[in-house]
DNA sequence: ACCTGAACACCGTTCAAGT
DNA sequence: ACCTGAACACCGTTCAAGT
């Protein structure tokens, strides 16, 4: 039977998952399909096509629904946390989004919630454009961080070691303060710190006019 | 006459502005040296080893001589500054920075200035932790979008047209009203904005405690 | 319409052998 | 100590030709 380029990305982001994004190539992809290598280039023009394509899928739904009643900073935390989640969905999900740049629908209705949600608040277009782009460079790069600290050997320990190894006592007291607070094993709490530091920002601003 | 590793690490640096990172191969460094393929490898063990390098040359002084006794927002935002600047210096900066990860010294300066300045302002070791790794994100994902967007076509005219042509009046609004806002043509001010919105947060913090 | 087969123009890395 | 020459094991992409 033929494929068809639902397939096509289905298969992918199942590769991407089993390989990661450094082993998912053309050909594995290819291969996992049972096709030939270029064969996949009848549905997608590129990897970088299909790559976006792969982007978009994860944030599948990431704006529906929300509760129009609660309060706007709860909503704007909501979305992000939805985020976090849709690029969590895939191993290196992530470092996929952030290589990808088109306007496919489910990143649009994204940025479109995320801005409404702070014109609501009160914020000009331009400051609600640019406070949204702040929030998803936190988002994007807390996860890239975090699913990399996910793949590290032994739980990060060797990497940890490594960092407590280079510091020196007299030069680096608050970084030696700090080794108890790498984030690797509490994801979750050091996602939750940096969104609520950006909402009391947001809160100042929002109040302040 | 033979190379040395200093040698090696400046053509990189030069060989990365003239190129860009997708160009940046070992083959067209060991071509722009002189030498074989091979001829690199004996003074960098791999590629990562001297994206590393390349990345701790850039942040060359960043923290040095912050002025101890100007107030801690405005210490933070200057060494905030100087990391964008130091990703700056070079094309696609931020991006060789993004992908490195081993503890060199220059990189553990700014860690430790920075954490510092918070652990100074009040907040806990794991507080001042948590908000530097907000902040690196932000600079990073900003910079990383302000030297992808410096290099768009026509100055992202296109990109632009092309985003407006995929946005639709009713389910677009706020995108629409943040067209004029896309943040390619005023980085400076943008990554101001974003700044001040996390500095707004930490004084929050800082101040309810 | 969709895929094969084969090629083109590259990669990073290794390593025996040279100097 | 430092580099050459040559190979190994890959890449993304294209495209005439097949079905």
């Amino acid at each position: 039977m033929r494929l068809t380029r639902d397939q096509v990305l289905a298969r992918a982001l199942d590769l991407l998952d089993e390989v990661g994004i450094e082993q998912l190539t053309m050909r594995r992809l290819a291969s996992a399909l049972g096709v030939q290598n270029g064969a996949t280039y009848w549905h997608f023009a590129s990897k970088q096509a299909l790559l976006e394509a792969m982007a978009e899928a994860m944030l599948a739904g990431v704006a529906d629904g929300l509760d129009p009643v609660r309060p706007w900073p709860e909503r704007l935390a909501e979305l992000a946390r939805r985020l976090r989640r849709a690029l969590l969905s895939r191993r290196d999900g992530a470092r996929i989004f952030a290589g990808t740049f088109f306007p496919e629908p489910n990143a649009l209705a994204y940025g479109e919630a995320a801005i409404g949600i702070l014109r609501g608040a009160g914020l000009s277009a331009r400051d609600a454009t640019w406070a949204v782009d702040t929030l998803t460079y936190y988002v994007v790069g807390h996860t890239i961080e975090e699913q990399a600290a996910a793949r590290l050997p032994d739980g990060g320990g060797p990497a940890v070691a490594r960092l407590a190894g280079a510091l020196d006592p007299g030069r680096h007291p608050n970084l030696l303060a700090a080794l108890d607070h790498i984030p690797a094993p509490h994801p979750e709490e050091h996602f939750a710190y940096g969104l609520e530091l950006l909402l009391a920002g947001l809160r100042a601003k929002a109040d302040g006019k």
